[in-house]
DNA sequence: GCACCGATGTGCT
DNA sequence: GCACATCGGTGCC
């Protein structure tokens, strides 16, 4: 029988560790897997910079005006993934945090992809080209989606159970790196706060663009 | 590496 | 209408 793959042997991360503010979950999933199981295979990520988003205190929250038809997920019970479209093309992922009727999240912006690389660069290169830094594969919250294949399908999916398709699971035993923090990428309201944690040195980062006004 | 810009759907003001 | 929790290409340094 074979081996199953490293990225698929540690233990699933408890829920308790995400029922607490975004602020503070988010630098403990630096270093955490996210995993998506598919007909097509399982590609791993492990994720390298997060961003939190605190609901209805936070003016960057998509759950700042309150709750919509969109962000449901975010004010129900923590583990869950929150998934949204935007700029009219594109998916991200975020950690719900905090017990049900609170909205906070975690988005996940970038990771290293550990398992499933084949898949992954197949999935990434079929809308444009061909992707051609490993780093590249899930270095941007849309990039990550696409290397996992995620979409609004997955939206509110459990990621604490065994037999979810998309889960997450605890860090290595390895030391982590140390951890940065900086302003949120992207955002206008809300750019006063380092909320944005991601791992030093790591290549898969993606690039800090603060927010600019658009040209017509 | 950086600046610019178009693609494109959805949820708001 | 317009602003987005974005990306990839082009042009330039």
């Amino acid at each position: 029988m074979a081996e199953a793959p490293a990225a698929t042997k540690a233990e699933l991360l408890a829920r308790r560790v995400l029922d607490r503010h975004s602020t503070e979950v988010a630098p403990d999933l630096l270093g955490c897997v996210l995993e998506h199981e598919t007909a097509d295979g399982l590609v791993a990520v492990m994720l390298t910079e997060v961003e939190a988003y605190e609901g209805q205190v936070d003016p960057a929250s998509h759950a700042y005006r309150g709750r919509t038809a969109r962000n449901g997920v975010m004010f129900g019970p923590a583990g869950h993934a929150y998934v949204y479209f935007t700029y009219g093309m594109h998916f991200c992922v975020n950690v719900v945090c905090m017990p049900a009727g609170t909205a906070s999240a975690v988005l996940l912006r970038a990771g290293q992809v550990i398992a499933g690389e084949e898949l992954a660069r197949r999935r990434r290169s079929v809308q444009r080209g061909s992707v051609r830094r490993d780093r590249d594969l899930a270095r941007g919250p849309a990039r990550l989606c696409q290397a996992l294949g995620i979409d609004r399908g997955l939206d509110g999916a459990d990621l604490c159970v065994p037999d979810s398709p998309l889960r997450l699971r605890a860090p290595g035993s390895e030391r982590k790196p140390l951890v940065r923090t900086g302003p949120r990428v992207g955002v206008r309201e809300g750019a006063d706060v380092p909320w944005r944690f991601w791992l030093d040195g790591e290549p898969t980062v993606s690039v800090y663009r603060p927010w600019a006004p658009r040209r017509r």
